[in-house]
DNA sequence: AGGAAGCCACTTTTT
DNA sequence: GTGGCTTCCT
């Protein structure tokens, strides 16, 4: 594509971004809708066409797996020449590329294995264990959040200051110290760790980071405002004079801050690179000018904005419109049947939600109805159990001193090695400094076992074994062929009941495909494919599932929607404590709340639905649920109320029946007193206290309670 | 050692 | 409602 192309199809602002010199370090301020990603592909491509700069030249990061296939995509379509050499990717994914290029800088084995967030939980309870800590106090989660958080801003273990009159704060730095030298003695990279080490290389090897000063002088990143701490100052050591930063980002649409990313960070670039311009991008060309209203007027009771008011030439379009159901079934039902009656295609309608659990209630009443959807998110593929399984194998087969491979498969499917046999494996590993598997074999070759444990040992070590010889011969796919045959995995699900084995049994067959799908890419970075293939499967969870080409309806959480855009938009449960969710409104975090509602109703180019219930069944019960406050934030002239016709009933006049004090009988519950009442006008729920179960809460229209 | 039954805590969001 | 974990029984 020539220059001129490049441009026309651009804005004023747009070109204006896209054209900056070459010394300029740019922020591009680009509001919803605006054409964000399209302004960092078509700088890349001006860059390239006018010569500016080689691919060579070019770091690309993005967030999400999907935003940077996106990106490369859409430069492929602008140019006619391939762009290799080109660094694009996700920060994770390209500290992964750096690392194991540099492994000696950053002092690990070639082969080092990366954690994924299960993996780090499970390897985190075990040293819990070693260090013989009460597990319900020292929660693997509470720790595992301590050592991220550290590990997001830069802070080692041993630097954590201590403060003696928090032992908590004492213990958690001991675990992190355990955690940190586990893993280091293992080999294994956690996420936090990716980025954490790449910035110590390039921070204390200068000679190494001029290198890439003197190789990226143009980098890019998209969704700025995501960065955390440690992404942060990764990219800072790059800037020098001579390269150029070009940075695109949304303060309303920072979602991640509970992953410490920092919007200030937008506001620190302007001081650190200077000099530096910014360029607003506020023309909207996605949604219609009714949905884009209600975004603004939502987004407004946000303070501490950098402030931005989007537009559009187009049309206002159909309102906003607003239905209140009786729960989630009836949501669910109701949301469906507007699907049915959409004509256009379904890959452009999406159900969003903010928590994944959500996602079942429509689930069931699509496949009732026979439509076809898709849901992402929620258990990814490399996730699940069975895959994860299947890759221990391959991970113990080619690296045998994987101890957590050993762990996870030395008795599954069960094979009569438990508890008891595994716990002596431990004592002689740690005894004697060894891996499970190392120890293993000492110990079989000390004859220390039973016969019986001894010999299904060997069959195991065995087995392995031949798995490892494959791992010499055979393609990648041939190998986890083998291993899905053989490994008796399938077997050991089919005791859970035939749909389950059925659905597990073709995920591991998908593992196969997309082993076979695999080596194209990890060739080109010239590691080793199957160190390649199972870092991949981390970092990227992968939701290979389902066929792409199927036209569906998209099931998905806000926060995977984000750069995304559908024509028809469902934004459901917009209930108090569900949608601002309780936690954060306890954390003082509404805001980042609305900043998600915003990011959802931005999705919706032509229609947007929006729902709640009036009771909705969380944590065990059946409860009341109040309208979202974001509800009331949107200018209510936009908002079409829509509502089933159905019996009016009214619910004070209900309650009035039920005072304090007055005897009641419930089916199930038996004989029981009210303690207290409350409602709305639209539901209502008593109090019941019931002798031998204490004090539940039930509603009124469900509850089946009968005066004594 | 392994299975069944019963108990518990948990459901925010992602690389 | 559910899934993970412990406990107890075989």
């Amino acid at each position: 594509m020539d220059i001129a192309q490049l441009l026309d199809r651009l804005n004023e602002p747009q070109q204006h971004a896209v054209t900056a010199a070459a010394h300029e370090n740019i922020v591009v301020l680009a509001g919803a809708g605006s054409g964000k990603t399209r302004v960092l592909a078509h700088r890349i491509a001006w860059l390239l066409t006018t010569e500016l700069a080689r691919p060579h030249n070019i770091l690309a990061v993005t967030f999400t797996n999907k935003a940077a296939r996106e990106m490369q995509g859409r430069i492929s379509q602008l140019l006619d020449e391939p762009t290799q050499g080109m660094w694009a990717g996700t920060f994770h994914g390209l500290a992964h590329k750096l690392l194991r290029i540099h492994h000696d800088f950053a002092q690990l084995p070639q082969n080092f294995q990366v954690l994924d967030d299960s993996d780090q939980e499970r390897l985190i309870k075990q040293i819990l264990k070693q260090l013989e800590l009460d597990e319900k106090v020292w929660t693997p989660k509470k720790a595992k959040g301590f050592i991220n958080r550290h590990k997001e801003q830069g802070i080692r273990a041993q630097a954590i200051e201590i403060q003696s009159h928090e032992i908590w704060y004492l213990r958690m730095r001991d675990i992190y110290l355990a955690y940190q030298t586990h893993c280091q003695q293992q080999g294994l990279v956690d996420f936090s760790e990716l980025l954490l080490r790449s910035y110590e290389i390039w921070r204390d090897y200068p000679e190494l980071l001029q290198q890439y000063r003197q190789r990226f002088r143009f980098v890019l990143v998209d969704e700025f405002q995501d960065t955390n701490h440690i992404q942060y100052a990764w990219l800072r050591l790059l800037a020098h004079p001579e390269t150029a930063f070009f940075v695109v980002g949304d303060d309303d649409q920072s979602i991640y801050s509970f992953r410490g990313a920092k919007v200030e960070h937008i506001q620190l670039f302007t001081e650190y690179f200077s000099p530096s311009r910014l360029i607003r991008l506020e023309q909207n060309y996605r949604s219609s000018g009714m949905i884009l209203a209600a975004a603004n007027g939502l987004i407004a009771h946000n303070s501490r904005r950098l402030g931005k008011k989007l537009w559009t030439q187009g049309a206002a379009g159909e309102p906003v419109y607003l239905y209140t159901a009786y729960n989630e079934r009836e949501e669910a039902e109701f949301i469906v049947e507007k699907i049915q009656e959409w004509t256009g295609s379904l890959q452009q309608v999406a159900i969003l939600y903010r928590t994944s659990a959500q996602s079942r209630q429509f689930e069931e009443i699509l496949l009732q109805k026979s439509i076809p959807y898709r849901i992402y998110g929620g258990l990814r593929f490399y996730e699940r159990a069975e895959v994860k399984n299947a890759l221990a194998y391959l991970r113990l087969a080619y690296y045998n001193q994987d101890d957590g491979a050993f762990e996870r498969i030395i008795n599954t499917p069960k094979r009569g090695l438990g508890e008891r046999s595994l716990e002596i494996i431990r004592g002689h590993a740690r005894r004697h400094g060894l891996s499970l598997w190392q120890a293993a074999e000492e110990l079989l070759a000390e004859d220390t076992f039973s016969k019986k444990i001894a010999t299904t040992l060997h069959d195991f070590i065995n087995y392995i074994n031949t798995i490892t010889q494959k791992t010499q011969i055979a393609e990648l796919d041939e190998i986890i062929q083998y291993i899905h045959d053989s490994s008796g995995l399938l077997m050991h699900y089919e005791k859970e009941g035939k749909d389950e084995a059925q659905r597990r049994k073709e995920n591991l067959e998908e593992l196969i495909a997309a082993a076979k799908e695999y080596p194209k890419n990890s060739v080109e970075d010239g590691f080793d494919p199957i160190t390649a293939f199972l870092s991949h499967a981390a970092l990227e969870a992968g939701d290979i599932q389902g066929d792409p080409n199927q036209t569906c309806v998209q099931l998905m959480t806000l926060h995977l929607a984000k750069g995304l855009e559908f024509n028809l938009v469902f934004l459901c449960g917009l209930e108090e404590d569900l949608f601002p969710h309780k936690n954060s409104i306890e954390e003082n975090q509404v805001e980042e709340e609305r900043r998600l509602c915003y990011v959802g109703i931005t999705r919706a180019k032509q229609k947007l639905y929006l729902s709640h219930c009036e009771t909705r069944f969380r944590f065990g019960s059946r409860e009341l649920s109040r309208p979202s406050r974001f509800i009331k934030e949107i200018p209510s002239e936009l908002l079409q109320v829509v509502r089933l016709q159905r019996v009016a009933t009214s619910f004070h006049a209900t309650l009035a029946k039920y005072p304090t004090g007055t005897w009641v009988k419930h089916p199930k519950f038996g004989r029981g007193v009210v303690l207290q009442t409350e409602g709305n006008g639209e539901a209502a729920r008593v109090q019941v206290y019931f002798p031998q179960l204490g004090n539940k809460w039930l509603v009124l229209a469900y509850a089946g309670l009968q005066k004594e």
